[in-house]
Parts: structure tokens; sequence; C-alpha cells
DNA sequence: TGTAGGACTTCAAGTAACTTGAGGTTCAAG
DNA sequence: CTTGAACCTCAAGTTACTTGAAGTCCTACA
């Protein structure tokens, strides 16, 4: 499945971003936020990074691309490391997460029937002439849109 | 319809940005990017304004409400201003902004059913016990979800 | 074994698009 | 004429990284 990577122990910072599906300069910097742990280093400086440090990569970057912001995913690790509260914590984290994915649903779908609209107004009513009074142009100042870029003119 | 306000030329910035529905902050900053023109003063040194830049400033704060960066913004203004380039261009910006909306609608629905699934996982399975073996933990590591919360307890 | 060049290192600054804060001035109402 | 809200400027903070400079290390190939 990856055949070009080394499956065990001591993954190379670019190795590591690789799998997980980061960049090394993100990684770096997730250690000086201290998002994970300092890597230990090899003899000439490089950092080295194990299976653990995959998963838990990983499982960071899924939470972000779930639109948890950092300090949440810093409370998710803290979840998975310590294991100590409860799970209902999680469980409350990813409802109120769900519920933003939702509001942001909902406003994403008006302005997409927004910007629909616009497109759709311009390609009834323009002939592509100059556009002092396109409707895209119009509509966006709020004022009631008139007619699209002036008389037909090829 | 905003009985607080004075319906004709000379809005302070703070009439202006209620009215706009921005802030005071926001249109000194477009003002310092260069995004608004330079605002008249009083004798005082406070920013006056006329219908002309609410309408400016509304049209400004629709487009970022539909998702142009300020780039686009400004070639959108631009395109307000001088009406010489032509109405296609602003309708093909637009088009690529609704591809882009729907892009990202498409990414959040299926965010919104992962985040789903996980709450309901959990929901069917927890039983409110510490959680280090809890489903939304392990889903997010992307290893196989196994029993939530170990054995019920409460 | 030498070497070329790709990957790595650190540190600093840049990015978007504002927001917040400090410290001081002006305006409008009573 | 006073008081307090709103304004002013300038600087720094925010989020989550990305990009750049200048230099070191590692590995594969000859």
């Amino acid at each position: 499945m990856f055949p070009d990577i080394d499956m065990d122990r001591a993954l190379s910072i670019g190795a590591l971003a690789k799998r997980s599906g980061t960049n090394p300069p993100t990684i770096r910097y997730y250690e000086e936020i201290g998002l994970v742990r300092r890597a230990e280093r090899r003899d000439g400086g490089h950092r080295t990074y194990g299976d653990a440090d995959l998963k838990r990569l990983t499982f960071i970057r899924r939470c972000r691309e779930l639109g948890f912001p950092i300090d949440q995913v810093r409370s998710l690790v803290d979840l998975l490391e310590n294991g100590a509260r409860s799970c209902l914590d999680a469980r409350d984290l990813a409802r109120r997460n769900l519920e933003d994915v939702q509001t942001k649903l909902a406003e994403l779908k008006v302005l997409e029937a927004e910007l629909a609209k616009l497109v759709n107004d311009c390609d009834a009513a323009c002939a592509g002439g100059p556009g002092p009074d396109c409707v895209i142009l119009e509509d966006l100042t709020q004022t009631r849109a008139r007619s699209c870029c002036g008389p037909k003119a090829a």
C-alpha cells in the first residue's frame, strides 16, 4: 500500500509527513506549540519517529480536517493519552463540532443559492458587454437588480 | 427602517459600520490596505462618510460574506468603479466562487456524516465510563473502531 | 571513498483578515 | 461645562500555518 515507505520505526520527518498527510514544517510547528511530543534525534540532529507518532499525528490531522481547532485537538489528544476523563467528554466535543458543521452547511447552502442566482441571472441577461450595470455588481450593493449589462451587444 | 440613523451624508465611522454590517476597526483596516478610499475628515480628525461609501462598503461586505477573498473583492470593486471591463469577468469570478462553495459543501457533508456517526456510535455504545477505548478516539486514529469505553459502567 | 544533491536543521518573517489594547482626543448631550 | 461615549493612532495579538535564508547531514551512485 505504501511500497516506498519503511513500515517500522525510525521514520524521518518527511516520511512521517507523507504517511500522515501533513508537511514537515507543520510537524515542527506542532512540536513547537507542544501538540506533539519533542521528537528524538539522531546523531546528526534529524528527528526520528515511530508508529506511535504516526498514529498520533494521523489522529491530529483527522481532527483538524473535521474542523476541530487546535485547542480542542489538544483536549482530544489529552483524552487519548491519559484516558482519565469520561468518554462522554469526547462525545460532547464531537457533538458540538457537529452542530458547528451543520450551521456552516446551512450558511454555505444559502451562499450557493445566491451565487448560483447571480451567475444564472448574468447568463440569462448579459451578452458580454461592458458592465457598469451588471446584475452581479448591482446585486452586491443590495440595491434592486436592474437590467444586466445594458442592451445586448454580442 | 433605521430610525436611529441619519439618512444623508456625514456618517461617522460607527454609523457607517452599523449600517454596512461591519466594525469601525475593519473599516480603518480596509482604508489602510486601500480597499476603500481614504475618508474625508472633520476638523477634529474624525472620518466622515456618505451614501456612496455606504454602498461601496456594503458591496464589499457582501462579497466577503460570499467568500470572495480580499484580492478578488478588489477586482470586483475595480469593475464597479471603472466599469471598463467585461461583465463576463464578474460572472466568471462568481462562477469560480460558486464552484469553490460547492466543493466546500460536499466536503462538509462528508464531515457531517462522519461526526454524526461518531456521536451516534458513542451514544449507542458508551455508558459514560472512562474512555481510552472510546470509539471517537479510536475512530480518529483510523484504526478500526472497537468496543466503546470498555464494559458499561453507569 | 568521494561527491552531488536532496532532505534535513534553525530562526525569522510572511500570510489572511482582521481583532484587541494602550493611551490619548473629540464630540454631543444634559 | 462637564462627562462619558465614540473617535483617533499605533502596535501587537490571533490562527494555523507557510515560506525563505543560510547552513548541515545523509545517501546513493560512480
